[in-house]
DNA sequence: GTCTATAGGAGGATAGAC
DNA sequence: GTCTATCCTCCTATAGAC
């Protein structure tokens, strides 16, 4: 009997976490494809394939989707930054986590949200479970970026916070999409390019 | 008689001018600050001092004035291109105008669209001032960067059309908005910033 | 060409039955 | 929690008088 009631419970629960996690990664696609404020609820709700007003039960606004959505994006880079090996020179995971950015933007699973948007962004600020990740995230790289510069790898001159801010940008780095319109170059090659304009700049080099 | 009829079509014609230079700054302003979905056709005609549907005879949709005030960014940024010294280092042109593309962003007069809207986008492809303007733009600086790779001084490894595009993004970059409100640097000092990342890059350089 | 007033429609959010 | 049906606000665009 009690067996009985937990399992069922935990079942229920299930297709609960399975069906949110269905609509987010629909609201995750949309948001890559087009955008906030482009993607419509109705939208979401015909790609799940339940009614709008499910959804409203799930999140209670347009805006919770999205964060949803930074959530999960959030928790699949604190688990990649986790799978790099922490032994390694820094400045070759922050090149990895920049690879690893523009690759799920590739892929068209990199949600686009406007920097402008008043209400998304107190949505955001207001969810602890993307802050939290957002700091972790922040930390674990600001680290790298200091020991990169310690190191002499990275350039020291540079504030520490500014470089963050660069590596962050290449989540919506129009270059990519420009260059992948432009088809003459496979998702690696832009990868490649970018990581070299970001890393090694636009100037030619002396030769090591 | 004739003298008279002329120079009272050339007063109505300035003033016409005028007022449809009003119109285009104020919805330079309002791009800029908001983007093109945040912006209300109702906020530009509030802006200017005139009624919704008196901009609708100047302009004939929201995308419209959007493509005007493009136009009209487009203009200046041939203008200063053409300000520069024709006899200067290829890569110094470059830099120039990286660095005048920064200070509009940062003085609030770049707008910003979506790139991803599609009846924006067809209405800029179908305005033949935006894209003789963005073709002209877009042949001197990829000259200039031809010829800066011929010298040594641009990476020749990158693609010209990466380069391009990489500099044209500076217009929309988050990380100067980012390093803006942080409140720790002058504009002038954003702008050193990122011209170093964007041409040298986050890696350490060599001592020349 | 300027105005007031309004059409027309998209889209976020909800009511209420089941 | 899921559905259908609907509300309601906001915004683009236009009608029609002057």
């Amino acid at each position: 009997m009690v067996t009985s009631k937990v399992v069922k419970v935990s079942f229920k629960e299930q297709m609960l976490q399975a069906r949110e996690d269905a609509i987010i990664r629909a609201v995750n696609h949309l948001l890559a494809e087009k955008g906030f404020d482009a993607m419509t609820v109705d939208e979401v709700a015909a790609d799940v394939g339940i009614a709008k007003a499910s959804l409203y039960k799930h999140f209670p606004s347009k805006e919770d989707l999205a964060a949803a959505a930074m959530v999960s994006v959030m928790r699949r880079a604190q688990a990649f930054l986790l799978s790099l090996p922490q032994a390694a020179a820094p400045i070759e995971n922050l090149r990895a986590t920049v690879a690893w950015t523009m690759s799920l933007k590739l892929a068209g699973e990199m949600p686009s949200l406007p920097s402008q948007n008043s209400s998304l962004r107190a949505t955001l600020m207001g969810n602890k479970d993307y802050m939290d990740g957002l700091m972790e995230v922040s930390d674990r790289l600001g680290a790298w970026i200091e020991a990169a510069q310690a190191q002499g790898a990275l350039n020291p001159k540079l504030p520490a916070i500014a470089v963050l801010y660069t590596i962050f940008a290449r989540a919506c780095d129009p270059v990519l999409e420009f260059l992948k319109m432009g088809q003459l170059h496979t998702d690696d090659e832009i990868i490649e390019l970018v990581l070299s304009t970001c890393f090694d700049g636009l100037s030619a080099r002396a030769v090591a």
